[in-house]
RNA sequence: GGCCCGUUCGUCUAGCGGUUAGGACUCCGGCCUCUCACGCCGGCAACAGGGGUUCGAGUCCCCUACGGGUCACCA
């Protein structure tokens, strides 16, 4: 059974970078009927886990990620790696260090100054003496030496190491008993029954180090997945700076979570020329040896061109209980279908579709000024007035009453359509843009059309 | 600096020894049209450089350049 996992530390929020990785992870479980394992990171105990879990499963319920099972949390598993920091320091594959951290930092520096790789000398990898007095020990794991360390990634293909260029004796367990993360996410990966860590690749320097102790303790080695890291725009590291890093800050700004996960999906990974992806869709199709081998940049353009597919084929209830979360409730309008149809290909975004949409239930607040010295010209009050005399003698309901009574008011009066439209048009919403004024004026229904052509008739 | 990884249009990518190097986003034209959009049609635009191997290289090998990652008693 393939088995994979999310194991982020708690940093505070979910950026997208994570988010992808947890959802190659998830789509590759899901897809081969296995698990997805969520795993907190936890061993630094000045972080405050809490507030991060729960940024974690608010994004991952926002885009329907489900993880299998109870959260493990490193933090409270310290017993178990105490066990086996004891077998190992039993049976010889570790030993206890008494360098001080000072003597390490002097070490390091020399070494630095000579040019050289900073790197633990092993002075205590075989030492039968008398412990100095008054020192914590830390515990360090015999690494080979001389080694060559190979392994297959899903995604670089092979790699391979000389222990002796890129790795010491390690430590695994502070001076405080604590272990430390190459450690314990190794025996995690191996506990868990792990058969696929995918991960970002900056990890891959560290995949040799747990392979150490992955032999060490006898365990099974998974197959690793080391995936690209996501680029700004610009194609450096992706920071604050660069916008949303947030994931729930896409919620705020308008969108849909189909479209961020199909946007994630195919940064970095790609089925022929296909574009857009369900999620039914992406689990079939997805397989994590298509992942290309290098970093992506990020591309709100085209986030926001695959918000605006969504947003054109999503369904009215979705839309609305989106909206809701706005802050615009639509769900007592009597015309709210044809209040999204006809604006859901104008707006890119949930946020965009919210205004489009406030600015033709709510009566306008002031006339656009470019809009009136435009259109307001010639005989547009005479044609204006007329217009509303028939409108007051008629009873249109839909778009189609509107648009009889109005092409028949043309007719009988022969004005184009041209004249008579954007005037119209900015008495309904007090600009020069809008969906067909059809739409707009079965939207507001014919008394609150009444009242605005009066509105502006009044002001000009 | 050592080690590791990477490099196809501006961006995301297809390509898996023989292609007019394809698609998508953006941008620019045109059509449609009551405005704005949508849609449709068309256009601009790429194999980092240099050596090999081969009848033939974007595809295989090597070197260079440039990016990135990593070198903690952080994760």
């Amino acid at each position: 059974m393939t088995i994979t996992r999310f194991a982020p530390s708690p940093t505070g929020y979910l950026h997208i970078g994570g988010l992808r990785t947890a959802l190659y992870s998830y789509l590759w479980a899901r897809k081969n009927s296995g698990k997805f394992l969520l795993r907190i990171e936890d061993t630094d105990q000045k972080r405050n886990s809490f507030e991060a879990m729960e940024a974690i499963k608010q994004v991952f319920d926002w885009v329907g990620l489900e993880y299998d099972g109870d959260v493990y949390y490193q933090s409270k598993r310290f017993d178990l790696y105490k066990k086996y920091i004891d077998q190992l320091l039993n049976e010889g594959k570790a030993y206890k260090c008494y360098m001080s951290k000072e003597e390490l930092t002097a070490l390091r520096e020399e070494q630095m100054a000579n040019k050289q790789r900073a790197k633990y000398d092993g002075r205590y990898r075989d030492f039968e003496g008398t412990p100095p007095q008054g020192i914590e020990p830390v515990i360090r794991i015999k690494a080979p030496q001389n080694t060559i360390i190979e392994f297959e990634d899903g995604i670089k293909g092979k790699v391979s190491f000389n222990t002796d260029d890129i790795l010491d004796d390690f430590i695994i367990a502070r001076s405080d008993g604590t272990p430390t993360y190459n450690f314990v996410v190794a025996i995690d990966d191996a506990l868990m029954g792990l058969t696929d860590v995918i991960r970002g690749d900056d990890h891959l320097s560290n995949t040799p180090k747990q392979i150490i102790v992955y032999q060490a303790l006898g365990f099974d080695i998974p197959k690793f997945y080391h995936v690209p890291m996501i680029l700004n725009p610009q194609g450096k590291k992706l920071s604050k700076r660069d916008g949303a890093m947030d994931a729930m800050d896409y919620k705020t700004l308008g969108y849909f979570p189909e479209a961020l996960l199909n946007f994630l999906v195919r940064l970095g990974w790609s089925h022929g020329d296909q574009e857009v992806f369900s999620m039914q869709e992406m689990l079939e199709l997805f397989d994590p040896k298509d992942i290309n081998k290098s970093a992506s940049a990020y591309n709100g353009e085209k986030l926001l061109w695959l918000n605006s597919n969504y947003m054109k084929t999503l369904s009215y209830e979705r839309i609305i209980d989106d909206l809701k979360d706005l802050e615009l409730d639509i769900s007592a309008h009597p015309k709210k279908e044809l209040l999204i149809d006809s604006h859901r290909e104008r707006a890119k975004t949930l946020v965009e579709l919210k205004t489009q949409i406030e600015s033709i239930i709510n009566k306008p607040r002031e006339y656009d000024a470019k809009a009136v010295k435009k259109f307001l010209k010639g005989e547009w009050k005479e044609i204006l007035t007329k217009f509303l005399e028939i409108l007051k003698q008629n009873s249109p309901e839909n778009s189609q009453d509107f648009e009889e009574m109005t092409v028949k008011f043309m007719e009988e009066n022969d004005i184009k359509l041209g004249k008579l439209a954007q005037p119209i048009r900015i008495a309904i919403t007090g600009s020069s843009v809008s969906p067909s004024v059809y739409d707009t004026m079965a939207i507001i229904g014919k008394d609150e059309l009444v009242s605005r052509i009066e509105n502006l008739l009044g002001t000009f």
